[in-house]
DNA sequence: TAAAAATACTCCATAGGTATTTTAT
DNA sequence: ATAAAATACCTATGGAGTATTTTTA
């Protein structure tokens, strides 16, 4: 049995006559009786009672009737969310975070996406950038985002976008009466910095930062994360440098500085993906990333 | 796109290699190669990646999967349940009902059938002789039941059993002392008969029988049914006769007696239902029909 | 007797087979 | 270098067409 036995089930017992179901499928009459008549062989059942009119059902034919209607319609919503699959547009993108970006910029980004494709489940982990790189590599993950990234065979790494660093300070900090620093200021104080785990990371651009401009910063403590960095100066235990992201969290007591000499002091975030990575689902997100990046240029 | 396709992708997808998938359908790997290419090119979406070892599934060949294998279950169970229908052990059975046969025979013979065919629906519908005829033609019941009938060309008639008739009369009355008596006392006392409705009935039946003892009786009522009859004689109405199949219902005050020269007093229990009816539910009821006969002969 | 279904036969599209090439690690 | 998939080409099953016969109310 193939669907095509279903199709002309469906013809004939809707028109109750052989011949003008014939003629509704476009097919002479001949092959249509030949394929119910198969039909009826391979079931061993009498679907249908043959009038001089044109045919009626029995009960099996009214059962095997709708159960045909059944699977036609099955058939025809696999054809439709396959299809639909292919194209990006239902699915699930599994999305590796990690770090600041997560405070503004990719649920952003996330957004954009979401409204292109809202049948899309969107599933977050929080890993590290080394956790990231092994996700993608078994498929746990399709994308993930990271700060500071060394190159790879196997992995592209995508810049979203550059975000210009601020100085976090207390309020009751001499520097918090400035609108806005040098870089250098940062020689002067114990610095806090985040994240903890594999280097190089975000610490590491800080000291980059410095070191082109002839100095070595005082850390006074590395810590997990912006939060709890940021946490620490409204502690009162000196200041930090956070990515633009980070501002719109801002305890009482924080004040967040620009750099004056800022043409050096920014941050890449960028997503990465596997290289050999063809799915439409990645497609579409990196279509989105685009216009993310259209979006928040200039 | 047909079954077959969604047989061999299933096979694939499970293999996760063209050839073993091949191996395990019984066919040669270039054609499975070429169906899931064609399946591919249909849906417009890429099912599998081709690696070197084999192949693996994209998100829309995941979700394929997982619709075909509902389809290929939904089929599965179609065609089974078709079967099964075709056997006459699924589906639905309609019955017409009228008269003193439901209170004993008919709900025997019912349990009979439903013991071998618990998945048809047997339903019950109370009607006259003539409108169980009606609903016979206009196929809105499948069988009906009836003990006077009159030879249809189009119905068949069909009996059951032949039961023995009995007199009622109220425990006050003089007869009540016999172990059993003669159709012939029918002529010395106003006699309570039914049904009313459509004649010949059980009432001609009666009469019949009295005609072949040489007498006419005086019926002092008609009554709708067999248990408002038996409830007149219980209050003092006279004497009624019945068929065997009320004795079950014996209100206070009520004897039974059987007639001591009974050969003469019977009358059939038959089932009707269309000669041109070749259903497999009839043809499993008939089959019911005469297991109770042979339960219930001698 | 007339309308519909069934049968007889013919043709060709396509599923499947064999042999071989291409591909990707 | 190797294992698997893809391609090329051939064969033959069976689906569809035309002409005709059978059926039954």
């Amino acid at each position: 049995m193939d669907l095509r036995h279903l199709k002309y089930f469906i013809a004939v017992a809707e028109e109750l006559n052989i011949g003008r179901a014939a003629l509704r499928l476009h097919i002479s009459q001949p092959p249509l009786t030949r394929q119910i008549q198969q039909l009826e062989e391979e079931l061993d059942v009498q679907l249908l009672i043959r009038t001089p009119r044109g045919v009626e059902l029995t009960q099996a034919g009214e059962m095997f009737l709708e159960e045909a209607r059944n699977i036609r319609s099955l058939v025809e919503q696999a054809i439709e969310r396959t299809k639909r699959a292919g194209q990006g547009k239902l699915g699930r993108l599994d999305i590796g975070i990690f770090g600041t970006g997560i405070l503004n910029t990719i649920p952003k980004l996330l957004q954009l996406f979401r409204d292109d494709h809202p049948d899309v489940r969107v599933v977050l982990h929080t890993m590290t950038k080394n956790e990231q790189i092994e996700a993608l590599r078994q498929k746990r993950i399709t994308v993930g985002f990271n700060r500071i990234m060394s190159p790879l065979p196997d992995i592209t790494c995508e810049l979203i976008m550059r975000e210009p660093l601020f100085l976090a300070v207390h309020n009751s900090h001499p520097l918090s009466k400035n609108v806005s620093v040098s870089v250098k200021e940062l020689s002067k104080h114990p610095l806090v910095l985040f994240p903890t785990g594999p280097r190089p990371n975000f610490v590491d651009r800080v000291l980059e930062i410095c070191g082109h401009m002839g100095f070595i910063p005082e850390i006074s403590q590395i810590v997990g994360d912006a939060v709890t960095g940021v946490a620490l100066v409204a502690g009162g235990f000196g200041i930090s440098v956070v990515p633009e992201s980070v501002i719109t969290f801002k305890p009482p007591g924080i004040v967040y500085l620009p750099f004056d000499d800022w043409l050096t002091g920014k941050v890449d975030l960028s997503c990465i993906y596997r290289k050999d990575d063809e799915s439409p689902i990645l497609k579409a997100f990196l279509i989105a990333v685009n216009k993310f990046r259209e979006q928040h240029k200039g």
